[in-house]
DNA sequence: GTAAAATACGCAATCGTTTGACCTCCAAAA
DNA sequence: TTTTGGAGGTCAAACGATTGCGTATTTTAC
């Protein structure tokens, strides 16, 4: 392990200044070109390489971006990450990445990481139990841009880029009534997310739309866990008008229903069909996959999250970026 | 964006030199209590954080570890980092991450970002179309350890940690085999993966130790695609002596084969059985689920590969690691 | 032939932190 | 009273690259 050459080492070896060297290098006008090709050929010889850490210091800046995500293995956010890290890497950007674990403690601990690396911005989807939001702040102060991706803060000035679920919902629900289903059945994920309320908005608007009564005992909310949804689907399934298709919260969820379903003798697709979210790239090869499902293109999102971010890199006085992407009905041909 | 406090701002303000503050921050035995306490508390005071990029810079060490895979979206990978990220975590290293896409140019030029970053080690899983390693050598010339993971290289002198996939495989048609299954068929990968050779491998030794003879005809081989798979489907079927139990790929190729049996009007779990290497964390929730999967542990594998590199890290000196995971057979519980 | 302008380069400071080598008290030992 | 010596600091160099400014040498213009 030689130590690696240096610009100090070029110049010593030539005779010249290290500040010529760095010139030549930079093919700055002000060289000759004797000197130039001399320094050059040199530098290949040495197999020389700037050293960045020298460079991300004394330009204080790393071109390098933090990325914050709950759980990198889920699909959604590996998705996402994918594309992130492509949109950054075509633009010369580096991806230092966390994973919070959706706990506040190792969120921050995490930011502090980052804010010490002093990474150039950073895109955060914030954990679930993070109720505290002083290190977002601190971030602020530090002068770090922040997108927010997905999981977004309730907070008035920041940068976000999410997927809003309405639209993809009022689709869905939209083709269940023009297959002629009347009963539809929404199982819901917490009141508290956003997600879920839009979800719930989405499906009013489609039921206003087609002037039919919006029913709230159809639309029941689980915890996520196969314990919830089976709940869920019990009350559903115990209502008098009960539903002849329902819209499942994810894909999860959609698969924890048909089994339950199955369990208790519906015929899927017959008695009862389903649309879902996507969350897996593969619930086409279930048993019964959900005959459509609201796509939230986390690929894209990873790599819009991005874009606003180099954005704001490149012109920090730009305004607020409220990036909205419409989800979207992908309908499950057979 | 008021600049950072830094170290010789305190001292400015404190009327002592910098290397007293620095010497106090850092509980440096010759500075006196009193400048200790007034230090701290001014740098608590100033919100001080120090600048990594400096330290870095004047320690050249970076407390980062790169990591290179394939493709950041795959089930596989995706559980790999996050056990990567988990264990540099906790040993308070940071992680940059780059995807190949399976190209050797990406691949090459991601290692250069990485080298000019400094990155104190690496982990690789290399791309698919990968034939030149000079990058690779140019990273040992460097001083920058590597360790790779999953998809190493065919060379002698270099870290890796792996899964032998043959323990697990001879469990699987031990499995069948105890199950009655005396015809069984394996549909591998390309041959030229090392993968596949040890799956053929693990197929032959557990014939062998039931002292039934092996018959090559009965090893079929798919490109992964699923056209490829329907090939190697109609060839093991349409054998005199046909398969009653397949041994598949990976669960993609499980699926698709099961598709393709159920097609072809085969009673899945009756007339054909089916056993897989597990890449999805979900496939118990598709139709036919394999009766059982050869687990291959991304996440400790990427913990592993992490350790391993901490570990060269520490002691530069340590000798070649050659981490071996065994796989293992997961009976799925219907 | 001389002034002006262009060309090609060197000097030195700077980024923030660390660290080995001094320095300066003051108290206790000789 | 002169040493020692420790406690508590300070100085300055170093890490590698960049950059504003100054300057020597050459070229061009008149």
């Amino acid at each position: 392990m030689p130590a690696p050459p240096t610009i100090k080492e070029i110049a010593r070896r030539l005779n010249i200044s290290a500040s010529t060297v760095s010139r030549a290098l930079h093919d700055h006008p002000s060289i000759g070109l004797r000197t130039k090709m001399r320094v050059q050929q040199l530098a290949a010889e040495l197999n020389y390489e700037p050293n960045q850490t020298a460079i991300f210091f004394q330009q204080r800046k790393t071109f390098t971006i933090g990325v914050i995500l709950p759980e990198l293995s889920e699909a959604f956010f590996s998705a996402a990450i994918s594309g992130i890290e492509d949109m950054a890497g075509r633009h010369q950007y580096s991806v230092l990445m966390g994973q919070s674990h959706d706990e506040e403690e190792r969120e921050k601990q995490i930011v502090n990481t980052m804010k010490k690396h002093r990474v150039d911005g950073l895109i955060i989807s914030i954990a679930k139990n993070t109720k505290d939001y002083t290190h977002f702040v601190s971030l602020q102060q530090a002068g770090i841009p922040v997108v927010f991706f997905d999981r977004i803060p309730n907070l008035a000035d920041i940068h976000y880029v999410a997927c809003d679920m309405v639209a993809g919902t009022v689709q869905a629900v939209k083709y269940l009534l023009g297959k002629g289903h009347r009963v539809i059945g929404m199982i819901n994920g917490p009141d508290k997310l956003l997600a879920s309320r839009q979800r719930e908005e989405g499906y009013i608007k489609a039921m206003q739309k087609h002037r039919l009564k919006y029913d709230p005992t159809l639309v029941v909310s689980s915890d996520l866990t196969r314990e919830g949804t089976d709940k869920a689907m019990s009350k559903l399934l115990s209502l008098k008008r009960h539903p002849t298709a329902i819209v499942a919260f994810n894909d999860y969820v959609a698969m924890d229903a048909v089994q339950y379903a199955v369990k208790k003798k519906y015929k899927i697709n017959e008695d009862l069909t389903f649309v879902s979210y996507a969350n897996l790239p593969i619930s086409h090869y279930t048993a019964f996959p959900p005959v459509a499902s609201v796509e939230q293109f986390p690929y894209v999102q990873g790599q819009r999250a991005t874009e606003a971010l180099l954005e704001i890199l490149a012109d920090p006085t730009s305004p607020w970026k409220k990036v909205t992407l419409e989800s979207k009905l992908v309908i499950h041909t057979p």
